[in-house]
DNA sequence: ACGGTTGCCACT
DNA sequence: TAGTGGCAA
């Protein structure tokens, strides 16, 4: 449910920029051949010619829509170009336009704050350039107005005269306008601006609004398209949505805006008007009331968040109708690709933005055999993300088990899957700082301090994927000891390779700051833990029995996760391209015995986050796997 | 055989 | 929290 933000008092100049039918095109700079070409984007083409994605509007003149199938776009558009997503894993594989994304988002972050909406789509806050322009070179010559932005389309204007571009270039440099209205033409004129270097350097269009909100932005983006753009002044904002479909409003294009339709007979945005805030709130609670209330008088305080990348990576395939999973096998055939994948996805993420995602989620779509349409679902089960292919393969594996346990309830049907998708999530960033933090977590009575890796020391080159970044823990000295840098700082391991030099430190302070210490903690714990089951497995300490140590209840558990934590140490265990990422796991398994010598304030954060380890299991209630595997049939 | 494959968010 | 549900492109 949508949550309504405080509109901030300051006007902002807020942006919304959407590539125009973004994989055509990316197919189309691929292959100059297909330029003005009616031409769609299908993925898989064996039933019905495929699915499209991406239409161009060449293709879109003949009628031809994204809902349709490939034999279908051909029949109303015999000419049409259909270009296949590539596939890889015997799935659809969506790099290449992943990267062309990046390569925009690049270019669109130049002037402000940006926001990756998605593949396609960013936000951008223009407030501050804006202002600046106003302050060092407002408009004020309709001449010198740049030409792409004489094209925008300013709602409110009279678009279709003969005048237009005139009364754009005179709307932009109005001596007399608001101030708000300054700065939207401000806005409009950099967008423009932005929108032809992103031409120049990607070849690739897109349109763009300009409004003093997201949600105005992004209402007005698509509006005349392609490569073009929209102003939306505050003046025109009550005209617009009085007359505006309400499920043309992100968020009302579902359920609720079919119930505004249904149960308040509200057609328009404008509608919405009549309602008090209170009768919202009554019909669809307080947070969606008022967020109603407040997006019929265009008000949406949601700010652009700084943030260029994707919050999760996920990979999934769907299995429809006969092509339906019917056995393990398969099941863990298919898993096995789909995480080969999502580690491949991730380790380029570590790699290249030094980022750490924290959990795993399989989803899954299951019938069950008899029941033709049983309403139950299957459900999602996630657990801490392991790095390496093999762990997520198996660590899938063993979620699928547990969502079928519960998906079977113990009947002893058949069942088939009809889509499976893995995703890594809650990934943060690897904090710039670690070496200040390092002293916090060291001395001769902690032995459990050893293994934190510096990662100052991870290196800069993208192309070094899958290499080894801390120091392999079976190489690392197991006798606790202090040394000093060259700066006088004090670390606790002797290794070269983690007492980082000057010019190891020189080099962190290009990562990413991270805000909070607990972020930093919360990361540095995992390495710390991981030495210290390696050092208990090797017999090599005793462990410290913390306050938060097993019961008898949980042994049997427990022994299980110790199996695990000791197959982590394992260098170059199966299919492990490298062992290098053995430093990585649970953030839960900080030992207590190093909390103890940390500044009280870090030991109150802390505690927020030890927590009971849960690793994905196999919970057999009185059952065995065999026992809901049905009998693989070919 | 549902447009498939992403991705985001709120709620509990 | 992990899990569900909804929405969007």
């Amino acid at each position: 449910m949508p949550v309504a933000r405080p509109e901030p008092q300051e006007p902002r100049v807020i942006a919304h920029v959407d590539m125009d039918c973004f994989y055509v095109q990316v197919e189309q700079r691929r292959n100059p051949a297909l330029r003005g070409q009616p031409t769609a984007v299908v993925q898989y083409n064996d039933w019905k010619g495929g699915g499209l994605i991406a239409v161009s509007y060449e293709a879109r003149s003949f009628g031809v829509k994204r809902s349709m199938r490939g034999d279908e776009a051909k029949r109303v558009c015999p000419g049409i170009n259909l270009v296949q997503v590539p596939v890889a894993r015997g799935k659809a594989d969506l790099n290449l336009y992943r990267s062309a994304g990046s390569e925009v988002v690049a270019i669109l972050a130049s002037k402000g704050k940006c926001e990756r909406a998605s593949i396609d789509e960013v936000y951008l806050d223009l407030t501050d350039a804006a202002k600046q322009m106003l302050l060092q070179s407002p408009p004020d010559s309709p001449e010198e107005i740049f030409m792409e932005a004489a094209k925008s389309n300013i709602l409110g204007l009279p678009s279709d005269a003969s005048e237009k571009e005139k009364n754009v270039r005179a709307w932009l440099c109005r001596p007399d306008a608001d101030y708000e209205d300054k700065l939207l033409a401000c806005g409009a004129i950099i967008v423009a601006q932005l929108r032809v270097r992103v031409l120049e350097e990607t070849q690739f269009t897109c349109s763009a609004g300009i409004a003093h909100n997201k949600m105005l932005a992004k209402l007005v983006s698509g509006m005349h398209k392609p490569a073009q753009q929209t102003v939306v002044p505050s003046s025109s904002v009550q005209d617009f949505l009085a007359s505006l479909p309400v499920k043309k409003m992100k968020q009302l294009g579902g359920k609720l805006g079919s119930s505004l339709q249904d149960d308040l007979g509200v057609e328009t945005i404008g509608d919405l008007l009549s309602f008090t805030e209170e009768k919202l709130q009554e019909q669809y609670g307080v947070n969606t009331g008022t967020w109603l209330w407040k997006i019929a008088r265009g008000i949406s305080g949601e700010e652009v968040e700084d943030r260029l990348l994707p919050k999760s990576h996920g990979c999934g395939k769907t299995f429809p109708g006969p092509k339906a999973l019917k056995n393990s096998a398969s099941v863990k055939g298919w898993l096995d690709q789909l995480c080969e994948e999502l580690s491949e996805r991730i380790q380029s993420d570590l790699n290249q933005n030094k980022r750490i995602a924290q959990t795993l989620t399989l989803h899954a779509r299951a019938s069950k055999a008899n029941e033709r349409d049983s309403t139950k679902k299957f459900p999602s089960k996630s657990c801490p993300l392991r790095y390496g292919t093999g762990k997520i393969q198996e660590d899938a594996m063993k979620l699928f088990e547990s969502g079928l346990h519960d998906f079977l309830e113990s009947q002893n049907t058949g069942w088939s899957i009809t889509s499976l998708s893995v995703t890594a999530s809650k990934i943060f960033d690897i904090p710039s700082g670690t070496s200040s933090i390092l002293r916090y977590i060291k001395g001769p009575s902690s032995a459990a301090s050893q293994a934190i890796p510096d990662f100052s020391s991870v290196p800069e080159d993208p192309s070094l994927d899958n290499n080894v970044y801390a120091t392999p823990i079976h190489e690392e000295k197991c006798e606790p000891s202090t040394s000093e840098n060259e700066d006088g700082e004090r670390y606790s391991d002797i290794s070269a390779k983690q007492c980082p030099t000057s010019e190891e430190k020189r080099i962190s302070k290009k990562l990413p700051e991270v805000k909070g210490t607990s972020s930093i903690l919360k990361f540095l714990s995992r390495g710390q833990s991981a030495l210290h089951e390696k050092r208990k497995s090797d017999g090599l300490i005793c462990s410290p029995q913390g306050p938060g140590s097993s019961s008898e209840a949980n042994k049997a558990e427990e022994h299980n996760v110790a199996a695990q934590r000791a197959d982590r140490s394992n260098i170059n265990s199966g299919t492990e391209p490298s062992a290098s990422n053995a430093w990585m796991f649970n953030v839960e398994d900080i030992d207590p015995a190093v909390v103890e010598e940390l500044p009280p304030e870090i030991q109150r954060e802390i505690q927020g986050w030890i927590r009971p380890s849960k690793q994905p299991s196999t919970k057999r209630r009185g059952s065995t796997i065999s026992s809901y595997f049905p009998p693989a049939r070919s």
